[in-house]
DNA sequence: CTGGATACGTA
DNA sequence: CGTACGTATCCAGT
C-alpha cells in the first residue's frame, strides 16, 4: 500500500493542524469555496480533501492533529521578535480554523494542544512516544523544523505545493536537499536562519556553505567554537552573528517532552459520526466530501456494535401470572416497543436489563425480555397488563412518548403511565437544534454506536408477514429496548448534570400525554362552511386573474415567480424591487411598495388579491383534506422541532390559521364546538413576550406598568415621546408596538426604519428614546449575549437550554444572528415553558374537579377548549387561574377568556 | 421524484 | 439588516 511502512506496524499520523489549514487556503481560490451565508470554506475544504486522502493513502492506526494555542508560548517569552513581521492573519481564513476544529471531532479524530507549547512540540512529543512503542510515525506539516524529528521510524510529508503534492521526507531525502542528516537540519537552518519565524541567519551563508561547515566542524556546537577560524566574508558574518545563531539553535529546537492530556492509547482510529458529518458537510456546504470520506468507512466498518447487543430471548407472556411475574422480576426501568400493524399496536416488547453496578460485574448477558401479543390476551391477562402499564410507580422507558401513549390509548384503551425517560425528548433538551431524534441517530451521536434500523420496529405493514420476517421484527425491538435503555442512561445522567432533570420529568414527559391527548380529541370541523369558503375564494381567485389577464393583455402563471418578474420588470417596466437570487422579488412588501409607487397599478393590485384569495383556498383545502372520519380535525403536536422550545403543529398546521384580515378570520368560524359539548373557550395570555422581558430585565417602570394595567403600548408611547398617555396618538401607538416586539427580535434601526417606513435616523434616535427610558431592558438585552458567548447557551425562566455556539463564529452574518437568537431564545422560550405549565395545570384541574371539558389547541400563547355542559364558569376559572398562575414573574401574566360556538366566536 | 427557492400564514 | 415555525408552488436537478 505504502512504500515505507512496514504492513505490521501500527501508523501513528500527526499533523499539524494551522500550518496545512494555512497551506490548504492559500491553495484554493477563496472566492470559489463559500457558504450562501459567506462563510469562507476553502481551507476548511482543501484540509479535510487533505485529510481523506492521507487516510486512504496511509491506513493509519492511530492519528491526532496538533494545533497552536493563540496563547505566547516559551519561544515569545525567550525572543520577543518570535514570528513578528508576519503579515495579518486573512480575515477569510480567520474561523475556518474552528471550522476544521469541527470537522476533526465529526471524524473522531482528536486535536491535541498544549499551553505555552506550538503544534511542532506537541507533533515532537507524539512523534517521540510512537517511535518508543515502535510505531512508524508520519509528521504532515509545513514547518521545516520537522525535519530533526526524521529517523527510521519517521518521516516528514512535506507540501511541496498546494496540499496535495505531499512527498516522503524521510532521512535521505532530508540529506539530498540540505546536505546535512535530519538531526543536524536545525543546526542549519540557525546559520541559515528562518523567514517565517523571523529568525535572522548569518547573511550569505546559504544551506551549501551551512551544511559545509557543519560537516567539517562536526555540529553547530563546532562551528561556534572554531567561529574564529573560518576565513572570508562568510566567517566574518558568523561572527558578527553568534548570538543570533545560538538563539536560532535554542527556539529551533522542538521540545519532545511536552505534557499532554492524551497518550497514544487516545489516538486509535475510529468510524466518523455519519450524522454529524452530514449535518456539518451540509451546512458547510462541502457535500462532495462525503462520499470520500464514507468510502473510506464502509458500512461495515462503523464502529457497530450491534452484534455486540445480545437481543435477549422474548419469553411470550399470556396468562395473568406470567406477565406478573415477569414485571416483578424485571429490574428497573423496563423499555416498551410496540410493533405496530397499521395503526393498530399488535405486540408489545419488554426489555429490562440491570443498569452497570445494579446486577452481576459480567451484566452483559443479563438483559432479559418478553413479548405480548396483545390480540391475544384474556382478560385477566388484559387487567394485569393495563395495571401495570397504568402504574405510575412502575417506570417505564419508551422512545417518543405521546406516539405510543396514543398508540396504546387510541387503539386499545390502555393508558400509559409511570414514563420515566423518552430519548427523543431528552435528547432534545439537551441539544434542542438537532434535527433528528430517532433512536438510531441518538444512539450513534450519544453512545457512538450504530443500529442499523433505526426505525422504531414495527414500522412495516405486510399483512401477511412470514414467520421468519415476525422474528427479525421481535428481534429487532429487542434490540432496539436495550439501546433504548443504554441511551436513556446516559441521556438522563446528562440531564441531572445540568440540572435539567426537572424540567423533563415534571414538564416534557408529563407534556407529552396531555398533547396525545389533544390530537386523539382533534377539534370539530363544519364542512357545510368548509366548501362555502372554498366556492368564495375561488370565485375571487377568478375574478382577480381575470383582472389581471386584463391588464397584461395575456394569460400567464400568477405563482410563478419567474413568469411574474418577466411581466413585472420586463413587459410593464416596473421599477426593480430587492435582489434575491433569482433577480427581482415579488413579495408582498414590495408589490405593496411598488403599488404606492406606481400610483395603485392595477395588475399589482389585483397580483395581491389574487395571492391572497389563492393562499386562503389553498389553506382551506389543506383543511378540507384533514377532516377524519370523526368529522374532526386531529392535528399532530411536534415536541422537539423549535429550538426555543415552543411546539409546533403539523398535519394541519393549526398555529397558522388566518386572523390577521377579515377574510382570513373567516377560517375560524370552520372549527367549532363538537357534539356533546356545549360551547369553545379560548384563553390567551395578553402581551406575554413583553411581560417576560420586564420581568427579566427588572426594569421598574415597565414591571409598575403591567402592574398597574395600564395600556402597555401607550403608556412606552408616552414616556418615549414624552407626552401624557392620554396624548399618545395612534401612529406613536403603533411605532412604539412595533419597536417592543422588535427588541425581543434584536431588530436594528435599519430594520425599524423599513417596517415602519421611516427614515433610519428617526428609527434610531426612537430607539435611542426607547432606551433612554427603559435602560434595564438595554442593559439586559445587552447582558443575554454576553452570557451566552460567555456559556455557549441562553436559558429561560425554566432552565431551558438553547446552545449557540455561533456567538463567537468570525463570520459576521452567522455571528449576527446567533446574537438574534440568543436575545429571543429566553423570551419566547420562557413564554413557551409557562404555557406549557399551564396546560399541565388546566388538565390536572379538569381531571382533579372531575370535569368532561378538554382542551384541543395550543396556539403558542393560547389554549383553545372545548367546554361540556354547564362547566363554563367553572372551566373558565380553572383556566384563568391555570394560566395566570403558571409563572411567578414581577409582574401579573393577563389572560382573557371568551366563549363561542367556533373559534371565530370565542375570540374577544 | 427530490430539493432549493420563493412566498406567506401564525405567535 | 427581526425570532420561531409549516406548507404550497414552481422549477431545475436527479
Amino acid at each position: 500500500m505504502t512504500e515505507t511502512t512496514s504492513p505490521d506496524k501500527p501508523t501513528l499520523l500527526l499533523i499539524d493542524g494551522h500550518s496545512m489549514a494555512f497551506r490548504a487556503f492559500f491553495a484554493l481560490p477563496v472566492e470559489k469555496f463559500s457558504t450562501t451565508t459567506g462563510q469562507h470554506t476553502n481551507a476548511v475544504y482543501g484540509f479535510t480533501s487533505m485529510l481523506i486522502n492521507l487516510l486512504k493513502q496511509e491506513r493509519p492506526t492511530h492519528i491526532a492533529v496538533a494545533f497552536d494555542l493563540s496563547t505566547p508560548t516559551f519561544r515569545d517569552a525567550q525572543y520577543d521578535a518570535y514570528k513578528a513581521g508576519r503579515s495579518a492573519t486573512p480575515n477569510e481564513f480567520k474561523g475556518q480554523i474552528d471550522l476544521i476544529g469541527r470537522v476533526l471531532t465529526a471524524m473522531n479524530i482528536r486535536t491535541v494542544t498544549a499551553e505555552g507549547f506550538e503544534a511542532d512540540d506537541v507533533i515532537a512529543t507524539l512523534a517521540t512516544q510512537g517511535e518508543d512503542a515502535d510505531f512508524d510515525v508520519l509528521v504532515v506539516t509545513g514547518d521545516r523544523d520537522a525535519f530533526q524529528l526524521v529517523d527510521d521510524a519517521v518521516t516528514v510529508l512535506y507540501p511541496r505545493k498546494g496540499v496535495t503534492d505531499l512527498p516522503r521526507m524521510d532521512a535521505a531525502a532530508v540529506e539530498e536537499k540540505y546536505f546535512v542528516p535530519p538531526n543536524r537540519y536545525p543546526d542549519l537552518a540557525a546559520l541559515v536562519g528562518e523567514t517565517a519565524d523571523n529568525l535572522p541567519g548569518v547573511p550569505g551563508v546559504g544551506p551549501k556553505t551551512a551544511a559545509k561547515w557543519i560537516t567539517q566542524y562536526d555540529g553547530l556546537e563546532g562551528v561556534l567554537a572554531h567561529a574564529d577560524e573560518i576565513k572570508g566574508k562568510a566567517g566574518e558574518a558568523l561572527r558578527e552573528r553568534l548570538d543570533d545563531v545560538r538563539r536560532n539553535r535554542q527556539l529551533n529546537r522542538l521540545i519532545t517532552d511536552v505534557e499532554l492530556p492524551v497518550g497514544l492509547d487516545h489516538l486509535g482510529m475510529s468510524a466518523p459520526d455519519r450524522e454529524a458529518i452530514d449535518e456539518l458537510f451540509d451546512a458547510l456546504e462541502i457535500r462532495t466530501l462525503q462520499p470520500r470520506l464514507f468510502e473510506l468507512f464502509g458500512e461495515e466498518q462503523q464502529p457497530v456494535v450491534t452484534e455486540e447487543i445480545v437481543p435477549p430471548e422474548l419469553a411470550p407472556l399470556t396468562a395473568a401470572a406470567e406477565l406478573t411475574a415477569w414485571l416483578d422480576a424485571a429490574p428497573a426501568p423496563v423499555a416498551l416497543v410496540p410493533l405496530v400493524d397499521g395503526a393498530d399496536a399488535t405486540t408489545l416488547v419488554l426489555v429490562a436489563e440491570p443498569a452497570p453496578g445494579q446486577g452481576r460485574e459480567d451484566a452483559a448477558g443479563d438483559a432479559v425480555g418478553a413479548r405480548i401479543d396483545l390480540t391475544g390476551l384474556d382478560a385477566p391477562a388484559e387487567t394485569a397488563l393495563a395495571g401495570w402499564l397504568g402504574d405510575r410507580a412502575a417506570p417505564k422507558v419508551v422512545h417518543d412518548l405521546k406516539t405510543v401513549y396514543k398508540l396504546l390509548r387510541g387503539g386499545r384503551g390502555l393508558v400509559l403511565d409511570g414514563v420515566v425517560d423518552d430519548p427523543s425528548l431528552s435528547g432534545y433538551l439537551l441539544q434542542p437544534d438537532r434535527r433528528s431524534y430517532e433512536l438510531g441517530d441518538l444512539a450513534q451521536h450519544h453512545l457512538r454506536i450504530s443500529i442499523a434500523a433505526t426505525e422504531a420496529a414495527g414500522a412495516q405493514t405486510e399483512l401477511d408477514l412470514t414467520g421468519d420476517e415476525e422474528q427479525t421484527r421481535l428481534a429487532t425491538a429487542a434490540r432496539n429496548g436495550i439501546v433504548l435503555l443504554r441511551l436513556s442512561r446516559y441521556l438522563t445522567a446528562e440531564l441531572a448534570d445540568r440540572g435539567s432533570a426537572d424540567l423533563m420529568t415534571r414538564l416534557e414527559l408529563p407534556l407529552a400525554k396531555v398533547l396525545g391527548d389533544m390530537e386523539l380529541a382533534g377539534i370539530a370541523a363544519d364542512a357545510a362552511h368548509l366548501s362555502a369558503l372554498t366556492d368564495d375564494f375561488t370565485t375571487a381567485i377568478d375574478a382577480a386573474q381575470r383582472e389581471a389577464f386584463a391588464v397584461i393583455g395575456k394569460e400567464i402563471n400568477l405563482g410563478s415567480p419567474k413568469q411574474l418578474q418577466a411581466v413585472i420588470f420586463d413587459d410593464l417596466g416596473l421599477p426593480k424591487t430587492k435582489k434575491i437570487k433569482t433577480g427581482y422579488t415579488t413579495d408582498a412588501d414590495a408589490i405593496t411598495d411598488l403599488i404606492a409607487r406606481t400610483d395603485g397599478h392595477p395588475f399589482l393590485v389585483a397580483l395581491l388579491a389574487y395571492r391572497d384569495a389563492s393562499k386562503l383556498r389553498q389553506t382551506v383545502e389543506g383543511l378540507v383534506k384533514s377532516v377524519a372520519d370523526d368529522g374532526r380535525i386531529h392535528t399532530t403536536y411536534v415536541q422537539n422541532i423549535a429550538a426555543t422550545g415552543r411546539l409546533s403543529s403539523m398535519n394541519p398546521n393549526l398555529q397558522n390559521i388566518p386572523i390577521r384580515t377579515d377574510e382570513g378570520r373567516r377560517i375560524r368560524e370552520v372549527f367549532v364546538v363538537g357534539g356533546g359539548y356545549r360551547t369553545l373557550l379560548t384563553a390567551d395570555y395578553s402581551q406575554i413576550e413583553m411581560r417576560i422581558m420586564a420581568h427579566l430585565s427588572g426594569d421598574e417602570a415597565l414591571i409598575q406598568a403591567f402592574r398597574d394595567g395600564e395600556d402597555l403600548h401607550r403608556f412606552v408611547g408616552s414616556h418615549v415621546f414624552g407626552v401624557a398617555p392620554e396624548d399618545v396618538t395612534p401612529a406613536m401607538r403603533s411605532k412604539v408596538k412595533a419597536m417592543s416586539y422588535g427588541l425581543a427580535y434584536g431588530l436594528s434601526s435599519f430594520g425599524l426604519s423599513k417596517q415602519l417606513a421611516i427614515g433610519v435616523d428617526e428609527a434610531r434616535s426612537l430607539m435611542s428614546d426607547y432606551f433612554a427610558r427603559f435602560g434595564a431592558v438595554r442593559d439586559y438585552l445587552r447582558g443575554i449575549v454576553e452570557t451566552a458567548r460567555k456559556d455557549g447557551y441562553t436559558s429561560t425562566i425554566e432552565g431551558r437550554r438553547r446552545y449557540l455556539p455561533d456567538l463567537s463564529s468570525d463570520n459576521r452574518q452567522l455571528r449576527e444572528m446567533a446574537e438574534r437568537a440568543a436575545l429571543n431564545a429566553p423570551i419566547q422560550g420562557s413564554a413557551a415553558d409557562i404555557i406549557k405549565k399551564a396546560m399541565l395545570g388546566v388538565d390536572r384541574g379538569i381531571a382533579a374537579a372531575g370535569l368532561s371539558s378538554r382542551m384541543l389547541l395550543q396556539v403558542h400563547d393560547e389554549l383553545v377548549l372545548e367546554v361540556a355542559d354547564g362547566e363554563e364558569e367553572q372551566l373558565t376559572a380553572l383556566v384563568r387561574e391555570q394560566m395566570a398562575g403558571a409563572a411567578d414573574l414581577s409582574v401579573p401574566l393577563d389572560v382573557s377568556v371568551g366563549l363561542g360556538r367556533s373559534w371565530h366566536d370565542a375570540a374577544h
